[in-house]
Parts: structure tokens; sequence; C-alpha cells
DNA sequence: GCCAACGTTGGC
DNA sequence: GCCAACGTTGGC
């Protein structure tokens, strides 16, 4: 199958699109939410790509795109009880949660904001612009994809 | 900091 | 299994 693609929400404040430069890669740790966590464990594949977006930011919107290098493996943050992200329910033999690793691959000159987005018309129905919606890691259409490229060419 | 929307927990 | 209470997310 071709590569499928996503948006990760990250909090700039805790890991940003300027630390996923530094860093080159990173592994998608802390997500808790079951329906975020069945797309890494289940559907998010190696090869595909992501948006990385910055929520609960100053400026909210897409701030670059990475690359997904591996397919979903267990949180191993889950299993450190020194982790803010320690879950004693979990076990190695019957883990909960989920991460992917992802690469770097742009940042873009400025983050598309979220406002924007909301303008165009051949973005409705992105999850990511449904009210109240808030889910950290959402599928992104092809469609949707390419739009986002054509809309904002220098980003 | 506010608060609406939503997810999770736990008593019954 | 219901649902109120509580906690979290995230835009503003």
């Amino acid at each position: 199958m071709a590569g499928q693609y996503w948006l990760l929400k990250s909090e700039p404040g805790n890991y940003s699109v300027d630390d996923l430069k530094r860093d080159r890669s990173t592994y998608w740790e802390g997500v808790r939410n079951y329906q975020a966590r069945n797309f890494l464990r289940d559907s998010i594949k190696k090869g595909d790509e992501v948006f990385f977006y910055h929520s609960n930011a100053d400026l909210a919107g897409i701030a670059g795109v990475a690359k997904v290098t591996s397919d979903g493996y267990p949180d191993p943050s889950q299993f450190d009880p020194k982790s803010k992200y320690f879950d004693p329910k979990s076990s190695k033999e019957k883990p909960l949660w989920y991460v992917v690793d992802i690469q770097f691959s742009e940042k873009f000159p400025a983050v598309i904001p979220l406002e924007n987005l909301k303008k165009i018309k051949a973005l409705e129905g992105m999850p990511l612009l449904q009210r109240g919606q808030r889910l950290s890691v959402q599928p992104v259409t092809r469609a949707h994809w390419k739009v986002i490229f054509e809309e904002f060419p220098g980003r």
C-alpha cells in the first residue's frame, strides 16, 4: 500500500519542531488515549509521512513535516516508574501504549496557523478542524495533504 | 487563565 | 450498564 499521511500534535513547550530538527529523530512517546493508541499500534507504518502540529502554543498550527521510520512498538516510558508517562496498569506481556519512530524532514519557514487552515474550503471535513476534536494522532487524507502544500507553496 | 468539549473513572 | 464527577485538552 502507498504511504499514508498523519498529523501528530505536540505542545512546543514540551517538544517542538525545533527540538525534532535538533534531534533529527525521536519516538513519539506519551500518547495515552486509546483511539490515538490504536492508530499508532495498528495503522501508522514505516514510510508514512506526518504533519508536525503545535498545539497549546502561542501560534497553533502545522510547524513541519516528519517521516515515520518504524511501525508501532510498545512505548518504553510506560514501564519506567520514573517517567511521567509511567502506567502501572501496563506490563511487558500486555503493553497498553505504543509509539512510532519519526525522523525530521522539514520545518516550515512559518507555522501554518490553524486559523488559516480553517479558511480553506478544500480542507472541510479534516478532523483537525472539527469542533472540540482533540485527538493527538489523526489520519490526513492524501487530498488534504496535497491541498496544504498547494495552498502554502512557500509554507 | 478561562472554559467548552471530551475521555475516563467509579459508585451504584 | 448508566451517568455524575472529575481530569485533560487545547483554542482563545
